[in-house]
DNA sequence: TCCAAAATGATATGATATAACATAATCGGC
DNA sequence: GCCGATTATGTTATATCATATCATTTTGGA
């Protein structure tokens, strides 16, 4: 592949060859630096369950999570983690991934915003872009149409860097 | 809101002043005119499923459709209802919500894309917008990630022209 | 300390989607 | 037209995702 663009390099796309403990102690250290900011309440439980969401960068669903947590925690209902989420997404720690009925972490939860998503089918990882262009370009085209916009989902499947070249030469 | 842009209309948003008989129609002429040439069998549970899913503009849930196909046609059961959206999603004569969990009509069918929506929160309306700014936007920041892109969801919910007026003015 | 609000627990059920196998309709070759 | 293969539909059961409701516990502030 000499002499093509750089990559913007994601995290999540370098086949889990990056140190994950350190994606989830980050994530936890700024959702308390958040909530703590915000006066609202990072409860025990709730940590629990953003700690599990950010297991890996790939989107889990509300029963994995629910899986995982009965484990750690004793039973659970399927409302205990959905309350869960719903206030993580409050928060904008997580975001939903409406194409999979998932959650993932948010890596940069301070600014508040919708994210978009490319994820991977093979490897299921997903990353997150927040590229200004595309939000504007969304924008624009919204408010040509007269619609006035109170949220914006973009995921994008596909195959990941790693996966394609694993795919490519097997 | 004198000297702001002219809109661009979309029929979905027009509050349904439209005669939607008309969409109905030219959505099934244009689904056989293109089944017939690409060799694929529009049958008649097919057709029924498309026309239900036609209703109107907001995009209906696969039980939705099942209820009033379950009167027109003798009672269905979910399969039946699935396996004829996963044809009309392969012609792409349907589009899913992947948001709502539900599916809508393709206004433009004979070009295969993935469609980029305006939900109105209010109506429940979903006008398909097929903007080449957006679709470049997102190509080309996914393309710079070094990710081969598959397919694209993207999903705004807010408020149409219509339910803005009808909630700015009450 | 006590009250009110917020969070969690527990039970039940609603909503969405698919697996697996049986039957029927359709198409092409004869 | 008949037949066999393919495609479509019917049927039953079950998996998966999500929320309503009410009880109990925890928390923070007067």
């Amino acid at each position: 592949m000499r002499g093509t663009a750089r990559h913007r390099d994601l995290l999540p796309f370098d086949g889990k060859r990056h140190d994950h403990d350190l994606c989830v102690e980050k994530a936890l250290r700024e959702a308390e630096r958040l909530c703590a900011r915000r006066g609202a309440r990072l409860t025990k439980l709730r940590k629990k369950v953003l700690a599990l969401v950010w297991t890996s960068h790939s989107p889990v669903g509300a029963y994995d999570v629910l899986g995982r947590l009965s484990q750690k925690h004793g039973r659970a209902a399927p409302p205990t983690v959905y309350r869960a989420l719903e206030f993580l997404l409050e928060q904008g720690l997580v975001h939903r991934i409406e194409s999979l009925n998932a959650f993932v972490g948010c890596p940069e939860p301070s600014e508040r915003h919708s994210g978009q998503f490319l994820i991977c089918r093979d490897c299921g990882a997903a990353a997150e872009m927040d590229d200004r262009a595309i939000d504007r370009a969304i924008s624009a085209q919204a408010a040509a149409c007269g619609f006035a916009v109170e949220g914006k989902t973009v995921e994008v499947r596909g195959l990941c860097p790693a996966c394609r070249s694993a795919t490519a030469a097997p």
